[in-house]
DNA sequence: CTTTACGAACTT
DNA sequence: AAGTTCGTAAAG
């Protein structure tokens, strides 16, 4: 089959004015590239012929099951053109005509994309040769970028490629192709874990084997897209991948730079290493490189344990940190001092947080007392009558949640009730609960276990996880009362709780104000507390085994090769 | 120039 | 109707 394609192949060629691709392969006994008609292939050798050339229609061809083209009928007189049981009248007539008209046998069919042919050949179309590898492939890898794009393989369907396996040695475009040889190996080293690995891992390793040949054999081919005419052979050869060539590149650079590198190194019997890398050639034994140890090394280690290289490693370090440390302490570390200097400012701030912290601990308490005295109050009712009165009734305040106009008088109290109606129907809160000792009736704290989080309101102003309590009728307002804003009187406000409008919830408002200036000290500390862990932790870090080994402190001259003393100075 | 994304033709 | 895979525009 092999030499009879090449026959043809070797043929004219080379006229096809209306293909896309310049160096599209041929087919047919004329040698055009055109695929955009009927064509029909042979089941023996595999070559496609145009139903025009050789006068069969695709009606015809729809009632033949096998066919072979007539060079390889001349050549094996047992080939013999098989049809479909049912609509054989037809073809059985047309079917002699067929072969007297021309000089090649008659045929199966296909159009372009999606014709139909026999399991062994494979359909053609503008993007399919139907004769290569990977035309051949029926599954798709699994594995590739659009494999994994696939809904099937529970991809996003958003690249809507098929299978980089899959993609046609011939027509398909370049980009489209096998990517690298990583995604091979990989598929390798995964064979084990994945179920379609098992069933094409061999065909894979011989694709991609086969592109490498292709490279080595046949540079020539390896740049073009689709190269001139050439034969089967040398058709799924020409299967070029650039990112292969590239890697292949840069692996022959680093094995002349390991090569140069190791003869500098004292191997006196000039042993030759290998691509890999492991230390050991064509089988040759490397010693191991542990201290003293005349073992031979381990496949793929320089060591014959790991004890050796454990061993060679401490050694290492004795021998080089002695002179790091001496070198460490030659000269002042600049990063040491600043760390210190920010070591104390923290201190300090945090001194001062805690004052401030307790200051409002004890705000906290005063306020309690006070709220307990307010409460002792009796119920002057007078006052509230004064109040009323004095106000101008046409006045009118728009809401700020429901934006609704509210009289003056009662603003206070509708808003208030308006916020919480609102806000009690949202959530705010964070999966952890509040972890502050020694700090009481901070966050509302109530676990929401549909959200799973907890609630991070303050928890005097949560009107979602507890309601203002109700107010007894005779309870007294006991706000108390100020002069200029701030100066308290040591009075307090007499008026029923209840119509009271001046004062509506002044124990929560007290008491939030409180609270939030206690949440902003325990930010505070707790930022400093981050500060002070990162500057200690970059400290310790700064002259570590670790870093000493890694790193080195150069003295530059000042007088020479500071620049920034040049510059600045 | 390659990669990504997507409408749409085509297949199952 | 759902899945494939093409051509092509836009983005990188």
């Amino acid at each position: 089959m092999d030499s009879e394609m090449s026959d043809l192949d070797q043929g004219p060629g080379m006229e096809n004015s209306s293909m896309e691709e310049e160096n599209a392969p041929v087919y047919c006994i004329c040698r055009k590239a055109d695929i955009n008609c009927f064509m029909i292939g042979c089941d023996n050798c595999n070559e496609w012929f145009h139903g025009h050339c050789i006068n069969v229609t695709e009606k015809m061809a729809k009632g033949i099951r096998e066919w072979y083209c007539m060079r390889c009928r001349d050549k094996n007189p047992s080939l013999e053109i098989k049809f479909r049981p049912k609509k054989s009248h037809e073809e059985r007539v047309e079917q002699p005509r067929k072969e007297k008209q021309t000089s090649l046998p008659d045929f199966k069919l296909d159009k372009r994309r999606g014709s139909r042919v026999r399991d062994i050949l494979v359909k053609r179309s503008a993007r399919m040769c139907g004769e290569c590898e990977p035309c051949k492939r029926t599954e798709d890898c699994a594995q590739c970028d659009f494999c994994k794009d696939m809904k099937k393989f529970g991809g996003p369907n958003k690249i809507r490629q098929k299978c980089r396996l899959r993609q046609c040695e011939v027509r398909a475009r370049k980009m489209l192709r096998v990517k690298d040889e990583e995604f091979l190996r990989e598929r390798r080293d995964n064979s084990m874990h994945s179920r379609y690995s098992d069933d094409f891992d061999d065909d894979e390793m011989e694709l991609y084997h086969r592109y490498k040949a292709s490279q080595k054999n046949q540079p020539w081919l390896s740049d073009d897209e689709d190269g001139p005419v050439y034969n089967q052979v040398m058709r799924k050869k020409a299967v070029k991948i650039k990112h292969i060539k590239r890697r292949e590149k840069k692996f022959d650079k680093k094995q002349k730079e390991s090569r140069r590198h190791k003869q500098k190194q004292k191997h006196k019997d000039k042993v030759r290493h290998s691509d890999r890398g492991d230390g050991r050639v064509g089988g040759e034994v490397q010693q191991c490189l542990g201290p003293n140890c005349v073992e031979p090394s381990r496949p793929g280690s320089k060591y014959c344990s790991e004890d050796c290289g454990m061993k060679l490693a401490a050694n290492r370090i004795y021998e080089i940190l002695p002179q790091r440390i001496q070198q460490w302490q030659q000269s002042p570390c600049i990063a040491e001092e600043l760390g210190k200097k920010q070591l104390e400012r923290i201190r300090r701030e945090q001194q001062q947080a805690r004052l401030r912290l307790t200051e409002m601990e004890r705000r906290f308490h005063e306020l309690e007392g006070i709220v307990v005295k307010a409460k002792q109050q009796t119920v002057q009712e007078d006052q509230e009558v004064n109040e009323g009165d004095s106000e101008d009734t046409d006045l009118q305040i728009f809401c700020v949640s429901c934006s609704h106009p509210v009289h003056p008088k009662v603003a206070l109290r509708h808003m208030e009730r308006c916020y919480a109606k609102y806000e009690s129907q949202t959530s705010f809160g964070s999966i952890f609960p509040t972890r502050i000792e020694g700090a009481t009736r901070l966050f509302c704290d109530v676990y929401n276990p549909q959200s799973k989080t907890y609630c991070k309101r303050l928890q005097v102003l949560c009107p979602e996880h507890s309601r203002d309590p109700k107010v007894a009728v005779d309870e007294v307002c006991g706000c108390p009362l100020v002069r200029n804003v701030f100066e308290p009187t040591g009075e307090y406000c007499r008026v029923s709780k209840r119509k009271c409008n001046k004062h509506y919830c002044w124990e929560k408002l007290r008491r939030a104000e409180v609270d939030l200036e206690r949440v902003r000290v325990w930010y505070k500390l707790d930022e400093l507390f981050e500060q002070e862990r990162n500057v200690r932790m970059a400290m310790t870090n700064r002259a570590g085994l670790l870093a000493l080994m890694l790193h080195q402190t150069i003295q530059h001259d000042p007088l020479t090769t500071d620049l920034r003393s040049n510059k600045d100075r």
